[in-house]
DNA sequence: TGGAAGCGGGAACGCGCTTTCCCAGCTAGC
DNA sequence: GCTAGCTGGGAAAGCGCGTTCCCGCTTCCA
C-alpha cells in the first residue's frame, strides 16, 4: 500500500486535484474557506503526505543540500555539519550527506549524485588538494561543478576555490583565514618561547595544512625567528601520533647530549587539533611531558577536545558558523553581487581567535 | 539551462527515449552494441545526468536512506552516522541526514519529511525518552513510523524500540547490551575499588541512560556492593560537569573531615564518556585528581577521547558497526524473519568491551 | 518457401504533482 | 438590462523517466 496520493484527497474531498494542490502546498491562489477545509480533512483523515519528488519535478527544485565531508565522524566535519544542518533547517531544507575520505575523484561522483537527486545547492567542506596525483581528479571535478552550476546548482567550498574551477555564478567561497591565523599564533607563541619551532603538517599540496604552514612560517620571521623545520604526515590524529614519535626521539636525544633538561626546549606547531592530540600522545608515550619537555599548539579547537589536559593551545574557529554562513551563501536570495549591501550575513567573514593555554606555557 | 534528459539524449543518439533508458540505466533488455554506443557517446557529450527524482516517481523509490540523530556534532552520533554511510555507499544509497535535539515532536517531523521523500528506510539514533512530557510526542512519532512502516518504508532503531510502536513488518531494533555491559563494568571495577560508588547519570527516562544506570546497580549488588547513589543531570559535557562540581565537593568536605586524604574515595560512573570526561573537568577545576582523588568512569568509548588523560576506563562500543548493522537491517533482502539463516551479518548482535584504564586505577 | 518464433526498437501510458489555461457564475457599471 | 470584469474552480499539459505493449524484421525449422 503505498501512500496516498493528492488525487485521493481531491477525490475525497469531491475537488479536483487542482484544488487540493493549491490549498495542500501553498500556491498563489487560494480556494475558498469551506472547500480548503474540506480539503484539509480530507488529507488528514488519509495521512496525506505529499510526495517530495513528484513535487521536485513538477518545480523542478528538490528542497535538498548536498554536504560533502570527508570523514563525518571527524570532529572538525561533524561541527560544520551541524551549522549547515541547521541553516538548512531554516531554509527548510534537508541535507544529503556524502562522505568522501578526501579525494577528489570521490566527491567529484558524490557531485554527480546530488546532481542526479537535483540538489538545490552543494556545501564542500574539507581541504582542497592540489598534489599532482590529484590533479586529474581535480580537473574532473571542477568540470562537474561547472556543469552543475550552469544547470542552476549553487555550490559553497569551504576554505579554498576548487583547484581549477573557474567561477561561474552560484560558485562561493567561504574563506577561512588560516594563514593570517597561523601567523598571529606563531608571533603569540613567539613572544613566550625562547626555543626552536617545528611544524607537522599534512602532506604537501593539502592546501589547508598548506597555508597553515606558510603563516606559521611568516609569523615567526615577523617576529624574528627563524623558520621552522616542516614535518610531513598524514592529517590526522595518527599522522600526529608518528611525527611525535619522531620528534620525541629527537628530543630525548637532545636531552641526554646536553646533559640535563635544560636544553632549549622545542615548541611543535601542528596543523590541526587533531593532529596535535596525536603528537603528544606520542611524546607521552615516550615519557615526555607537556609543556616541561616540549610545549605544542594546534588549530581549530575543536570542542570535544578543550577537556584535554594539558589544554591544548590552538586556534579557535568558528567552525559551526562557517558551516552556516557557507549554507547560508547558497540560499537562494544570495544572489550574488552586493552581498555585504543586501543586509544578510557578510558571508566569507570568517574570522578565528588564537587561543593560548597550559600546552605552551614556558614555565613547566 | 536546466540539465539535459533522456529525450534529448535518444533525439541526439536518434533513438526512441525507451532504447536510450535501457542502454543508459540498466535494465533487463539490452540494445545492440552500436545502437548502445551511439546513446552512450550522446549521454556523454550532452553531460547527461539521470534525473533521481523522476526514476524514483516512476519506479517508486528513491534510494534515500534517512538517519536521525539528536546532534551530529556529538562525536557518539558522529561515529554511528559514519556506520550508516558506509553502509549506505555499499547498498549505492544516500544518507539523508536529520537531527532532532532529541525531542519525540522533532522526530516525528523528521520522519514525515523523510517520508515525504520517499527515503526507502530510516535509521534512527539517538536515546528513546519515557518521560511524561514526552508521552504525546512518543504516540505521534509512533503513529508516523507505523504509517511509514505501513507504506513500505523500512526502520532501524538504534538502542530501544519507539515508545509505543507496535512492530509492523520492516521494523527493526539494533539492540546494544547497556545494562548488562554496565553491569560487567560495575564488578570489574568493584574488584579494584573499596570505596563507594557513585552514578552521574541522564534525565530520568532516559531509556540508555536508565539502561545504563540500572545495569551499574546490578553490577554492583552481584559483587555485593551496595547499590550507588544516582546523580540526574542532562546528558552531555555540561550535565557531567555540573554533577562533577557537586561531586568535588562532597570529596572535598569527607577529606578535611577526615583529616587526610585517607579517607575512602568514590568511584564516578557517568553513563557516557562525554559525561565523563565533563565531571573530570569539574573535579579538576575544584582542585581534585584522578585517580588519587577519585576514579571515574565512563561508557561508549569515544574515539576522540581515548587521548585523555588520565585515560578513561570506560566500555567500548562498536559505534561504526552499530550504524551499519543498523542500515544494511533495513536493507532490501533484509526481509525479516530468518535474519539467522539468512547467512548475513546476524544483525542485532552488538556487543561491547570493559575497558578499564588508569582513570579507576586503585593505586593513585 | 512458408510460417512461427525471437529479437530489437518505438509509441504510449503512468508515476504524483504544479501550473497554465479556460470556463461558469457572479458582481458591478453604464 | 446588458455586458465588462472578476473570481473560484476544473481540465489538461507537462516535469523526466520506467515500462508495458506492440510492431517490423530476422532467423530457424519444417
Amino acid at each position: 500500500m503505498a501512500a496516498s496520493t493528492l488525487t485521493e484527497v481531491a477525490r475525497l474531498a469531491g475537488v479536483s486535484p487542482a484544488t487540493a494542490s493549491r490549498v495542500l502546498n501553498g500556491s498563489a491562489r487560494t480556494p475558498g474557506k469551506d472547500i480548503a477545509e474540506r480539503v484539509r480533512q480530507a488529507a488528514e483523515s488519509l495521512g496525506y503526505i505529499p510526495n517530495a519528488q513528484a513535487q521536485g519535478l513538477a518545480k523542478s527544485s528538490s528542497g535538498l543540500i548536498g554536504l560533502i565531508v570527508h570523514d563525518i565522524a571527524d570532529p572538525y566535519f561533524a561541527a560544520i555539519a551541524r551549522g549547515v544542518q541547521e541553516a538548512a533547517r531554516e531554509q527548510r531544507r534537508m541535507v544529503l550527506l556524502a562522505t568522501t575520505g578526501g579525494g577528489p575523484a570521490e566527491e567529484k561522483e558524490a557531485v554527480a549524485a546530488f546532481a542526479a537527486r537535483r540538489a538545490d545547492s552543494i556545501v564542500i567542506a574539507g581541504s582542497r588538494s592540489c598534489r599532482d596525483e590529484d590533479r586529474d581528479g581535480n580537473a574532473e571535478l571542477a568540470a562537474e561543478l561547472d556543469r552543475y552550476c550552469r544547470n542552476g546548482g549553487r555550490v559553497a567550498v569551504v576554505g579554498h576555490p576548487v583547484v581549477g574551477a573557474t567561477a561561474p555564478d552560484g560558485y562561493h567561497v567561504v574563506k577561512v583565514p588560516n594563514q593570517e591565523l597561523a601567523a598571529r599564533l606563531a608571533t603569540e607563541l613567539a613572544g613566550g618561547w625562547d626555543g626552536d619551532f617545528v611544524i607537522v603538517g599534512g602532506p604537501e599540496g593539502l592546501l589547508t595544512s598548506d597555508d597553515r604552514v606558510r603563516g606559521f612560517q611568516e609569523g615567526l620571521e615577523r617576529a624574528g625567528r627563524r623558520r621552522a623545520e616542516v614535518l610531513r604526515s598524514a592529517f590526522n590524529r595518527s599522522g600526529g601520533y608518528d611525527a611525535g614519535l619522531e620528534l620525541a626521539a629527537r628530543i630525548k636525544a637532545a636531552q641526554s647530549a646536553e646533559g640535563g633538561a635544560a636544553a632549549s626546549k622545542l615548541c611543535i606547531f601542528a596543523v590541526n587539533d587533531v593532529m596535535a592530540i596525536g603528537a603528544a600522545a606520542a611524546l607521552r608515550s615516550e615519557g615526555l611531558r607537556i609543556p616541561r619537555d616540549a610545549a605544542i599548539a594546534g588549530f581549530d579547537d575543536i570542542e570535544t577536545l578543550r577537556d584535554f589536559r594539558p589544554a591544548l593551545s590552538t586556534v579557535r574557529l568558528p567552525l559551526e558558523d562557517i558551516g552556516r554562513l557557507a549554507t547560508r551563501a547558497t540560499g537562494r536570495h544570495a544572489a550574488g553581487g552586493d552581498s555585504e549591501a543586501a543586509g544578510g550575513a557578510p558571508a566569507g567573514d570568517i574570522t578565528g581567535e588564537v587561543t593560548l593555554r597550559r600546552s605552551t606555557e614556558a614555565a613547566a
